[in-house]
DNA sequence: CGCAACATCTCCGGATTCAAGGTATAGGGC
DNA sequence: GCCCTATACCTTGAATCCGGAGATGTTGCG
């Protein structure tokens, strides 16, 4: 995983709707075919982190398996901020893509 | 700078040829129209690191404007490598790419 | 000479990722 | 009831690495 994407990557998930921390990893996971493992030892300090500067908001809850689980949920400076972040992705990879186009013509 | 880019950046630059860390830095922030700027306190240590590793090669020059430069070149790991890291970047973005598509079809 | 631009280098703080280990509970099989 | 697996949350520590800042030296120009 490179770093920097955990969170552009949570706020994405988060964007259908609340889901708690494993449900947003499996989403991940199933979503692009097993090519991304947000391991727990990232996920649950990027949720924390996520929560104190305000992007998200989280409550007790219990799942469909009749589990205890926290659920997250984007805040208004959270969906400002995956909008954000998911411009910033595409001007990156739009700058990676031109580098590596520009140096192939080589 | 996304972490992890900085040595697929590097490799690629070099891939057409011998450069110096300056016009390296150079070279990819025209080519990207200034969107990816290596710094100085990331490009060296990449440098040094990377041939340590056997990927890259070194040697005292003269560039054209008559400064001392160090030439850097791709050893036959380093465009193995090179290959590897574009293959990876390719992936990672495709899977970028299908969880934002998903997450916007919510 | 003085100064800007070029060119290399190192130190250090801050951020972040992952492996590893810990806790707890629900449900199925025996 | 008891064990085991899967679910679910969490923390710690090591490793990595990027970028700001500062140091050094050189070339060429006004």
């Amino acid at each position: 995983m490179l770093r920097g994407t955990v969170e552009l990557l949570i706020l994405t998930t988060l964007r259908g709707g609340p889901r708690h921390g494993f449900g947003i990893a499996r989403w991940l996971e199933q979503t692009s075919d097993d090519e991304l493992q947000l391991e727990e030892g990232s996920l649950y300090p990027a949720l924390h982190r996520m929560e104190r500067r305000g992007w998200l908001e989280s409550e007790w809850g219990i799942s469909d398996n009749n589990r205890k689980v926290k659920l997250y949920r984007l805040t208004s400076r959270g969906r400002a901020r995956l909008q954000s972040e998911t411009e910033g992705w595409a001007a990156f990879a739009a700058a990676i893509g031109k580098v590596l186009r520009a140096a192939e013509a080589v």
